[in-house]
DNA sequence: ACCAGATATTTTAAGTGTCAATCTTCTGGA
DNA sequence: TCCAGAAGATTGACACTTAAAATATCTGGT
């Protein structure tokens, strides 16, 4: 996982900047920590009910809608990470009897990745306790609130697209 | 870092469960795609300006309001990372000439790592920058939002607080 | 004084992540 | 046809991450 931390916030009390500024940082921190936390739990359940890693449940999860299978450039902007990252995994998932990587197209360039029928089978029990857990964290959270968070977060996302410099 | 990822969203569609079901899991997918991109532009960032990471720039920041330094016990129970982890981190912070590490008080088991001169001049540079750039991403959010998203956020920490199995 | 267990830290093994270099295969113009 | 460069994928070097094993040191009870 990922990486760190919550305690960023240290040197947010410091630094008094405009106004608008501490309250960026401190928003970000918090940000930070939810999906942190969370990220952190759903990785630890993963490994002990399943024996697998996040990485390799999000390659299963983009790998299942697609009968047809993906080559592994289109699997790693899918995934949002690097070619020779996708390699390592899908090496693993290989190893494990979850996927198959062929080469079939005229292209031999290409390989084309595919869930096997244990990968598919095994996807599915982890993709609804996946959910189960997920619901369980934000179980304290009204629809209401979950509502609006959708929606700020969008701003949000908006904001930061809009700043790419 | 790391890690992924925002494509996760895949499965969503599928597997109809509750209704409440399904909104988890996408304001799950939304949060965690913001707080990854926001991160990750922290990451190239510190890359580019002062070829550093995030996990160095954590430490550092632990430190900075230290002066007495932290133990390596105390600074990965601070960033919430293992303790093993911080070994290595700290060991480059260290060839950089950024830390020190010491061994001082009795109990020689005990060592005590503290930001050098150049260690404290250089973070408060990249804190400055740091702060600039989490403000100009959140520059389209307008205090209200923000607030509000403190808010929510806090009641979805305490979600998951409060579901820990 | 001794030594069993506790505590602080480092080391190790395996996985994830990046970028840059390399390898293979294709493709389009001369 | 031929070959320079583009494109898909893997490999290698380095950094980060964890859990578990190994080291080193200390502490308290006998």
């Amino acid at each position: 996982m990922p990486n760190s931390t919550a305690t960023r916030r240290a040197f947010t009390e410091k630094l008094g900047g405009a106004p608008h500024s501490k309250s960026s940082l401190r928003l970000w921190l918090r940000l930070l920590s939810c999906s942190m936390i969370i990220e952190r739990r759903i990785r630890v359940r993963l490994e002990e009910d399943f024996q697998t890693t996040l990485p390799r449940f999000d390659v299963m999860a983009a790998l299942e809608r697609e009968p047809d299978g993906l080559t592994m450039s289109q699997l790693s902007a899918a995934l949002l990470v690097s070619n020779g990252n996708v390699t390592g995994i899908v090496n693993r998932l290989i190893e494990e009897l979850l996927v198959v990587r062929t080469v079939e197209s005229g292209d031999r360039r290409i390989a084309t990745v595919r869930l096997t029928r244990k990968g598919r089978e095994t996807f599915q029990r982890m993709a609804r306790s996946h959910e189960k857990w997920v619901d369980k964290m934000f179980a304290g959270v009204s629809d209401a609130q979950m509502a609006q968070l959708m929606k700020l977060l969008a701003g949000v996302r908006h904001s930061i697209d809009a700043h790419v410099d």
